[in-house]
DNA sequence: GTACGCTACTGTGTATACAGACGCTACAGG
DNA sequence: CCTGTAGCGTCTGTATACACAGTAGCGTAC
C-alpha cells in the first residue's frame, strides 16, 4: 500500500486509530507495522508519532518506543475540570459566528446522530458524535482554543467510547445537541454556555462511576493484582 | 558538536530558543543549520520540530518547512483568556501540597527575581520569572493542565519578553510573587487564585495597548502597509 | 524446582544518500 | 520598463542501511 501519506496525514490517522480503540491505552507500538500498514518507511510515521507526543496522545520512551497515554481515575477527572474550563465558553463564543447553512448542516448531523443513536451503531454514532461537537468547536474561529480542547477530548475519547457503550441507549438522544444548536440559533450565549456546561457535568458523573471498570491494554499493575489474587 | 542529544532534549533547547526570541515568529528554520548546530542530523532534529508542531509553537508547512507560529494581537488576547480560565485554577490546586522546603525554595527564587529586576537584566529575569511560574505551576501535580498552560505561555512567551522590555522597571517588582506565596503559605487558595487572575489581568492590560508595536521576523502584511503609507 | 545469567533476536534510534519541490535569478518577449 | 518564463541551486522529504539497546528465551548452577 504505497499511499504517500505525509506526517500530517498519518497524524490523523493515527489519532483516529487512537480514539477508536483500535490502538489501545498502554499498547507499546510497533514501527514497522505501522509504517508498512501506512506504505510509508518510519521515518514519516515517527514523525507522525512525535507530533501526537507534542499533543500527549502518546508518549515516545526512549528505547522502548511510542506507548498510548493511559489515564488514571484522577486524570480522566482532571480532563474534565478542563473541558469544563475551555468548552462552554469556546461554545459560548460561537454564538453569534454562526450562518443559517451552517446551522443548517448542523442541524442535519445531529439528526443523523439521533438516527445512530435509535439504531443502535454504537461506534457510528460515537464517531459522528465527535465530528459533531469538532465542527461546533471550529466555528468559534479561535485556532488556539480549538487545538487545546481538543487535545483534551481526544485524550478522553477512547475512554468514553467504554463509557458510551456501557451507558443506557437513551443517554445518546438527539435532544441534547438539538437544544444546544437552539440556544445557539436564538443568540443566546449565556444558555449556550450552561448547557454545555451541563453536558459535561453529565459525562463526569457517568464517568464517576465507570472508571475501574474501563480495560486497558495491559495494565501490568493490575494483571500482577489478578495473578496473585489466584 | 557531536552531542548527541536525543528529540525530547532538542525539543527543548527549541523552546527555549523560541521563548528567548532567538528564532523569531515567523521565521523559517533551516533545519541543515540547526542539525548540524546541534551536532546531530536532520532525522532527529525533525521529530523534535514534530513534537513542537504539536504543541502549536511551530508550523510545518509541506515543502517549505517549520515556521515558529506568529500570533496577531486577537491571537494573543485569545492565549490570555485561555491563561485566565486555566491558570488561576491551577494555582489554586497547589494550595496545601506544597511542602515547607519547596515553598522556601520559591521563596528564594522570587527574591533571586526581585534582585534581577533591581539589577536590570532583563533576559536574565524573563527566564527566571518563566522558570519560577512552571515550577510553582508543576507543584499541583497536574500532568495535563500543565501541559495545556505551558503551552500557551510558550506561545505567548516570544511577545511577553517584548513587553517586558518595554515596561517600566517597577513593573518587575517581587512583590507579586512573594504576596503569592503568602497565600499559598497561608493555605488560602481564594486569595490565590485572585492573585493569579490579577497578575493575568495586569499582563492583559499592559499587552493591549502594546499590541501593535511587537516586532515580528517578517510579518507580510504589516511590511505591505508600510510600503503603502510612503 | 527455582533463580540467575547469558545469548540471540527483535525493534528502536540515527546517520547517510537520494528524489523532488520551492524560490531565485537571469533572460527573452511584449 | 515591466512581465512571463526557463533554468539552476538550495532545502525539504523520505527511503535505505546500520548501530545499539531492550527483551525474551534458554541453559546452567544452586
Amino acid at each position: 500500500m504505497a499511499s504517500n501519506l505525509r506526517p500530517d496525514q498519518l497524524a490523523n490517522l493515527l489519532r483516529r486509530a487512537v480514539r477508536e480503540r483500535m490502538l489501545l491505552p498502554g499498547q507499546t507500538l510497533n514501527q514497522d507495522e505501522l509504517a508498512s500498514r501506512f506504505g510509508v518507511s518510519r521515518i514519516p510515521l515517527r514523525e507522525a508519532l512525535r507530533t501526537l507526543a507534542g499533543e500527549g496522545l502518546i508518549v515516545m520512551r526512549p528505547g522502548i518506543g511510542a506507548v498510548v497515554t493511559e489515564l488514571r481515575p484522577d486524570e480522566l477527572d482532571e480532563l474534565l475540570e478542563l473541558r469544563m474550563a475551555l468548552e462552554p465558553a469556546l461554545l459560548a463564543s460561537v454564538v453569534g459566528k454562526v450562518s443559517a447553512q451552517q446551522l443548517a448542516e448542523l442541524r442535519a448531523h445531529a439528526i443523523r446522530l439521533g438516527d445512530l443513536a435509535v439504531e443502535g451503531d454504537l461506534d457510528s454514532w460515537c464517531s459522528e458524535h465527535y465530528a459533531f461537537h469538532r465542527r461546533l468547536l471550529e466555528l468559534a474561529g479561535r485556532r488556539h482554543s480549538l487545538r487545546l480542547v481538543m487535545q483534551v477530548i481526544n485524550l478522553m475519547e477512547p475512554y468514553a467510547r467504554v463509557d458510551a457503550s456501557l451507558a443506557p441507549d437513551g443517554a445518546r438522544s438527539r435532544c441534547d445537541h438539538q437544544a444546544l444548536l437552539d440556544a445557539i440559533e436564538a443568540g443566546d450565549a449565556g444558555r449556550t454556555r450552561q448547557l454545555a456546561e451541563q453536558m459535561i457535568e453529565t459525562s463526569r458523573a457517568r464517568l464517576a462511576g465507570l472508571i475501574n471498570d474501563i480495560p486497558s491494554s495491559e495494565d501490568p499493575l493490575a494483571a500482577m493484582l489478578v495473578d496473585l489474587k489466584r
